[in-house]
DNA sequence: CGTTTGATTGACCCCACTCAAACGTGGTGG
DNA sequence: CCACCACGTTTGAGTGGGGTCAATCAAACG
């Protein structure tokens, strides 16, 4: 059985690459399996068994891949299945009566995206994909059927959505509660955790995201995040090209996150 | 049987008193009974079948009323159960690291509290009473073992967890893209639209929360909160009393919260 | 009636937004 | 190959929205 995930390494490189050529082979022609992907451990079946994980396989599809501004589906799209980024990124918003939107999570791969629509089979929110970007699709149906045959499923659905409303309501303290510095800080430790949990370089990555799109989600502005990044590399704290980012001073960067009463003198003296 | 719910109007006037007293009857150690709770249509069994709704009753149980400032649970507790309030109100938070806390959300009679623990067995966020309040309590297993024998429940409660995504969706629009005002006329809003949906007056209301919790909600300072109260009384588009709040120009609200850009000048002239 | 808690109001100031311009960088076409 | 344009990013200057601090006031409570 031919599997593109054998070498180990070409998903990350697909996603490290800010604008790279989809791959030789034609990904979506190709049958996928969860029980052979190296991103199993941070994705859907993370924690399952091999037999529930092969049974998994029969109802996951793979997708034609998506280019840079590619809708993977719309606010009030009636909700066709869940997905996992298999390689690039997507963004998550839902949009305000006047207009404005608002973005509500990156997905890296391993990740999950429409979960919002599991629930009550109209999606929430936007997905759009940040870069040429692969997934995995689970259709619903299937997907229902197999949760009632196995417990396994059922548990996993369960914690997913679980760690769904946990990032949640990370983010609404994020918006409620921090300062600028703060937002920026928390942005990077985030990708730079979940760079690790990839067993991709923590401290060095670039990011999939333009400026506007960090600024969106963070709820500030453009500028105030450039003069941030500005700030934090003028402290030796990060290096900053453009997109690409290394993280200089990871303790520095959790002070000004957990108590930047006490951090923000030594950490940003402008 | 003794219903408790009988009485149409008491579970609103308990809710509407801002420091009543206990019902004289003790309401835990009453049978209680969905199908016969005249908050059915807004709670958990909306638009659940008369037998569904029954076996449901087998499942429920009182609790005994909490007082103000008591906990109903706390984060990292494990999630015993899904929560309904039967009267009074509910705050939500969720803590950071380094101290301060964030509002989530405010649950009044019928809406539900505690989903963030259904799904990984232990509670992500704290729930305390904004004042004496009595809660329907349904046990995590009674209520699983119940969703597989029943459809229409186990559709329940995706269409539950769909709405608190909804609303935690809405929630990070509000505190990344609004301005004070906006915020300020959006809660507004959002507790009047809910009266309504109690049949109870929606342009006037008693607030169950002080103002140091609205601004926490809204990632606003106290005085803010009180400074555009207080401007918005003054341009007749409310009047408040301390908690009790009158709307008289709902229309000039929702245009705040639709355009602010266009309405702010009219609506709000400092 | 003093104390406490919550709400209001005013004065002041700072963080972060806005406006504006300059600066790569990459893509396109001559 | 270079000139040109478009786009994202950076940087500076100025400002205003909303935070902070502090005093006052009102209601509830012992």
């Amino acid at each position: 059985m031919i599997c593109v995930n054998k070498p180990e390494k070409n998903v990350y490189n697909e996603n490290m690459a800010v604008e790279k050529k989809p791959a030789l082979i034609n990904l979506h022609q190709l049958k996928v399996s969860c029980s052979q992907c190296n991103l199993s451990e941070l994705c859907f079946p993370h924690g399952m068994n091999p037999d529930d994980m092969e049974k998994l396989d029969t109802v996951v599809e793979q997708r034609k891949p998506l280019h840079k501004s590619d809708h993977l589906f719309r606010e009030g799209d009636v909700a066709a299945g869940v997905y996992a980024v298999r390689s690039g990124s997507v963004k998550t918003i839902v949009e305000s009566p006047n207009g404005d939107e608002q973005i509500v999570g990156f997905h890296l791969p391993g990740e999950l995206v429409g979960l919002d629509g599991f629930m009550d089979g109209k999606h929430t929110c936007t997905a759009i994909a940040l870069e040429t970007t692969s997934v995995c699709a689970m259709p619903l149906e299937k997907l229902e059927v197999l949760c009632t045959k196995l417990p396994s499923l059922h548990n996993q659905m369960r914690r997913i959505m679980g760690k769904e409303v946990n990032d949640e309501h990370k983010m609404l303290l994020m918006l409620g509660k921090m300062s600028a510095e703060e937002k920026v800080a928390t942005f990077l430790l985030s990708v730079s955790r979940r760079m690790e949990e990839r067993h991709w370089k923590s401290s060095e990555f670039v990011l999939s995201m333009p400026r506007q799109d960090i600024a969106n989600y963070l709820g500030l502005a453009v500028e105030t995040v450039s003069r941030l990044f500005a700030h934090y590399q003028a402290d030796d704290v990060i290096q900053v090209d453009r997109r690409r980012v290394s993280i200089l001073n990871m303790q520095r960067l959790k002070e000004i996150v957990g108590e930047c009463k006490g951090a923000e003198a030594s950490a940003v003296k402008s």
